[in-house]
DNA sequence: CTGAAAGCGCTAACAG
DNA sequence: CTGTTAGCGCTTTCAG
């Protein structure tokens, strides 16, 4: 045994035990502690001597603490996802993905709805922002820790998990017009105007645009509320009101749909059989509608999977660049499609 | 000016800020900068001493380090959430009730759903568990820090925010009672039969044994799926082919509800002319059901944001004791529900 | 194979 | 009003 400076820091005596408690109980220096507690594989250490070490961590109930270890190496194994939006079940999708993705690569999961909340230093080792890469937002750009967005768009970025709304769009529309649909109709709910045009809807016009003998776009949309239910059916009403030339309706999300469904069925029209209905995002909404509605599948879940996957791949290379990578839209096909009425 | 020992500790160019960047910058010593970047009221401090300070703190686009600060002050402002559920829409109700009353309390959030990330120290001062606070899961009654449970109760319970699901499933009954049904069918779906009986299935025979002229608990369940819609419709499809000598349905949860639902009206059965139904939750789900749902209100966000007001108190009053509230539940009314036919 | 010691960046007595 | 200094608990050279 050798000379061991080591000694107690705090006397409480419940105070959980440290590394200096687990190196005097084992008669070691802290520095074999830890190498001995943190050797993935094998070092070079006395196998007797390790199991001193480790008998004695077991009975001082020793746990590390994470707050100093991160300290030291400017690690902390957490991974913050960024979002405003909280309850969407689209966002309800992705979260159980992440959180699996980081917890079986040893990361933690951080949640935040405030970019500022980021900038403070040396909380998270790296960023999954769901936000618009092209908007920067409160210099999220240059944070001063590997992010990778998660955000539809229509060509590859770097840094930013992406899937195509207007390949979505057009998925939408090409399934529509395939089964025989000239006249459909675009729902989209309310959307700021000032920004350029969001990517369904760009998709949905060049999409109709394509369909041979189309009647052309005809859109349906306007800040009613902030009830995406309501507002499919408000302005479904609206639609109906005006005409129906009509034979389908794409939405914007699913919720739109479904409101646009509850209008439609209310107004004594039935889906599939006079209308069909095509929905965004493919969540447990178009799956329990009645008829179950065909949505267009956004793969936010695997996007969020391998967001986290590449930022701790990030993270772990000390580099702060990510490639980008597009994921493939796909269309559900439930039972509210079918060929127009006549 | 004086000595001022202070020295930047690593030379990297790029390297972030510290304090004793800041206090070099300024001509002062760390502990007078941490004071002033610290001070939350008016401290001793020579005002243009302060702004030498501030404006070097800028200059140098200092940002605190959380990680150093947690280690001196054993703080994390950090509270983490556990649950099992992340796609729940009843856990999508209660996370940005916690995100929220956390921000404004300037705390942050951290989620997971393995109780073993909860055992290394120091990551987070506290913990808010969507957990039945009865079953000693992995040793989660002695985590070394406090923590609140959230979940159903039929009395309050210390550490806990409760609310009554047999009072709950009284309501519904009461409910449907008062409406003047007397064979109310209870949806379960699947529940584990070892452990005790849920509140909600011994709340629902309860109540249905206090109506005058009852016909008695009439339950349906089995594992049938995880798929709580799907087991929903099956059971009810059994149960429509078993007899129709009832003429109401209280459900365990707003999917099963709905699944009943679909099957009634897939069976050519009226809600709520035929049948009434009540489901359990108050989600989304029930509000955008056709026609809408009469469910029962559990007050999840409100238990999320007491849970993350009262363990933020504790946390600073540093104490692990939080006294149990038990929040009421109530029934929102919809349009699922009326008197028996006949 | 193992120990000593120097930090990681910040806070908090304790002096002065 | 402001500086010095001793930690917080752990990692990591650098010796030996």
């Amino acid at each position: 045994m050798q000379t061991l400076t080591a000694k107690p820091s705090t006397e409480g005596p419940d105070r959980p035990a440290t590394l200096v408690d687990v190196a005097r109980e084992a008669g070691v220096s802290v520095a074999t502690v830890s190498r001995v507690l943190n050797s993935k594989l094998s070092i070079p250490i006395t196998p007797e001597t390790e199991q001193r070490i480790r008998d004695a961590a077991e009975r001082l109930a020793y746990r590390p603490n994470a707050i100093a270890r991160a300290l030291a190496t400017r690690r902390t194994f957490t991974v913050v996802l960024f979002t405003q939006e909280l309850t969407d079940p689209h966002f309800a999708q992705m979260l159980p993905a992440v959180e699996d993705e980081l917890r079986r690569r040893g990361y933690h999961l951080a949640v935040c709805t405030e970019i500022e909340g980021l900038l403070t230093e040396g909380r998270v080792d790296g960023a999954i922002l769901l936000a618009n890469p092209g908007v920067e937002q409160h210099g999220v750009h240059r944070l001063p820790i590997p992010a990778v967005y998660v955000w539809s768009a229509r060509v590859p970025l770097p840094n930013c998990i992406t899937w195509d709304d207007v390949a979505g769009a057009a998925l939408a529309v090409g399934h529509l017009a395939e089964l025989g649909h000239r006249a459909i109709v675009g729902l989209f709910g309310d959307y700021a105007d000032g920004a350029e045009t969001p990517d369904k809807v760009a998709g949905y016009r060049a999409a109709v645009g394509a369909v041979p003998g189309s009647a052309g776009p005809i859109e349906w949309r306007g800040r009613l509320s902030g009830d995406q239910f309501e507002n499919g059916v408000l302005l479904t009403k609206k639609a109906l009101e005006t005409g129906r030339d009509w034979t389908a309706i794409f939405a914007r999300n699913d919720f739109l749909a479904l409101g646009a469904l509850r209008a439609l069925r209310h107004a004594g029209i039935r889906v599939p059989d006079d209308v069909s209905i095509v929905g965004y995002n493919d969540t447990v909404i178009a799956r329990i509608a009645d008829p179950p509605m065909t949505s267009v599948l956004t793969p936010i879940a695997e996007a969020g999977a391998l967001a986290a996957q590449t930022l701790v791949n990030a993270v772990e290379r000390r580099s702060n660049a990510v490639a980008g990578v597009t994921l493939p839209v796909r269309l559900t096909e439930r039972k509210s499609c079918a060929p127009p009425r006549s």
